[in-house]
DNA sequence: TTTAGCACTCTGAATGCAAGAGTGCTAAAG
DNA sequence: CTTTAGCACTCTTGCATTCAGAGTGCTAAA
């Protein structure tokens, strides 16, 4: 895999590739000779364009068209052609600002604002994932008295989640017997992950506190739904009409195949895991993608973390055709700006 | 606008609709001679549909075309000609199994479940309204303890909404002074909707008790957020694929101003909102609608509610050409599994 | 009032044609 | 040996034409 192509090969992939990604249309030897300032006549450079094809980085859709790149030529230029800019100053200022919007509450809303000016800074589908609830670590869980007969049980993880339930208590319960045991419970669970309070170590508490106190059962309840309920962590999408607008989305069939997959939940969570990484960016394209469903895609994804614990990913699904300088660098900016907001 | 269509002329325009319905094909003279056993010959047939058409109840997509409802077609047969079936024992069944999957705890999670089942139900795609915290009535604010300087603060109203946030305080606080504090709060606030908390209330309330307590300020920040966030209630979507089902939808621009519509939370509340009424179930056939974005579509829906209390209205939006009975049906169906679930 | 018959209209699929774009190859030029 | 000009060839796209099929409207007879 090393880099075997002449120099004037080099250019003239990077000719292709950058006028597909504009134009859409296969690109003809003519227009390679005028864009690239290289000199030479559109027929040698179609000998050139005859070979790099031979060698598996262009294809063409028919005979008398002209060339686009393949999922090979696209690797190479993503690998070894891409110069990467930074983003324009305007650009920059769009994102903070949308960004910033003071100090937003919610993870769930930083997470979803996200989605939003990710999909719109790029004009693609935007995909991102929450921080897994499972993988939080156990803090406290409290309960309280709201009246005579019902109570309120929180339960906090590390990550910010909190869940609550109202519950009803089935006899009175002192403010002290309350406190024992919730505060036996925090001191069993503190520190493990929700992954690790299986079902086992919750009977395990409840035999022991069963005896004393029947009332409880349905702080145990919201524990246990906790844990199945979030199998399928939630995915958030944004400007999911954008496929619409590339031309490569015209046939209602693909839009269908497309949009179904956006409706299903554990599947993108699935692509998103499968693609995450401590790596900086990952890139997957085309083929490269495990799932058939998008192999005509590319799907470009980051992870933000926090104090170096992987927190969630976040990413760009379109057509392989897509501005990958730009979904890079955008998506570089916004791990950037999760990192940062979640450190809080 | 009384019936002044002949016998005939009805049976004939219910043939055409129903028809209509079934296919999507415009349908002509001799089929309807054929479908409905009234031993008429298509010619009279076809005289009585060119009658039907110049009364504004049938339109020719062209000359030499069967007919096809038009909207005041559709408004006919729903008000006068339409006979609502119960729904088939297997749809009972299927309905009952996929709503009834044991206590759901969590009132979003039972509209989100709903709005699937409908959407499946119907092939078509579903819109629902959750109960609107806004109109909600304030039932008490708590605020727990979690170390020396963090607590959470927790809302709860009437329609089971419980909104809460962590929350920096300042400086230490004895259980007697918070309890002191809460309490006057609860007091004042107790039984109003979140509507008449407002912002010159919360800052009278500030007013009396900043002078005893600076530490509370990010509860009373909750409070003002809350009313600021739920601005836009949350409208779920169940099937938005569907709609490419639909032959209506084969153009591709047609879909994008759809599904960008779907992606428009505060249009949809409107859009639902304008559509409630106390009434049972309410039909927008086509113009009928206010917004333009959906006048080629039938809207219809219902409201569910609680002890008389409007919580929410959930609907089905697709084609004027859509299957009124069923979607009728299947609607009047999760209404009242809704009322029932909610009065938990 | 109903019906049979017929001319007429419109759609949609199939076919053919011309223009345009781009290629591959060959032969000449550098 | 590399580059280029020229040219025949291929394939797409748009457009016009044709033709069968479906359905209508009208007229005249039952």
């Amino acid at each position: 895999m090393t880099v075997l192509l002449s120099e004037r090969k080099q250019h003239i992939l990077r000719a292709v590739v950058i006028n597909y990604i504009k134009t859409a249309e296969p690109v003809g030897s003519r227009t390679v000779a005028r864009s690239s300032r290289m000199g030479l006549s559109s027929a040698t450079i179609r000998n050139e364009m005859a070979d790099l094809e031979e060698l598996g980085y262009l294809a063409q859709p028919h005979t008398s068209a002209g060339r686009i790149p393949s999922q090979r030529g696209y690797r190479f230029y993503v690998d070894n052609l891409m110069d990467l800019e930074d983003l324009s100053d305007a650009d920059e200022i769009a994102l903070s600002s949308s960004l910033s919007t003071e100090k937003m509450r919610e993870i769930e809303q930083i997470i979803f604002n996200s989605a939003r000016v990710l999909s719109s800074a790029t004009n693609q589908t935007s995909l991102i994932m929450g921080p897994q609830f499972k993988k939080s670590a156990f803090r406290q869980m409290r309960i309280l008295p709201l009246d005579e007969t019902r109570g309120l049980v929180v339960l906090i993880t590390d990550t910010g989640f909190i869940k609550n339930k109202v519950i009803d208590m089935k006899q009175q319960l002192s403010q002290a017997e309350l406190h024992q045991v919730v505060s036996y419970i925090n001191q069993k669970l503190y520190g493990l992950t929700i992954d690790q309070v299986t079902t086992s170590l919750i009977n395990e508490l409840k035999r022991d506190l069963f005896k004393r106190l029947e009332i409880l059962e349905q702080a145990f309840i919201l524990l246990e739904e906790s844990l199945k309920e979030e199998k399928q962590i939630r995915v958030f999408l944004g400007g999911t009409t954008n496929i619409l607008n590339q031309p490569e989305f015209k046939d209602v069939d693909k839009i269908r195949r497309m949009l179904n997959l956006f409706e299903q939940e554990p599947l993108l969570f699935k692509i998103l895991e499968e693609s995450s990484s401590d790596d900086d960016i990952v890139i997957r394209i085309g083929g490269e993608n495990e799932f058939s469903d998008i192999q005509e895609c590319t799907l470009i994804t980051g992870t933000y973390k926090i104090h170096d614990k992987t927190l969630g990913t976040l990413g760009v699904l379109g057509p392989t055709r897509m501005d990958y300088s730009r979904v890079i660098s955008v998506i570089r900016r916004l791990v950037d700006n999760l990192n940062q907001s979640l450190s809080s």
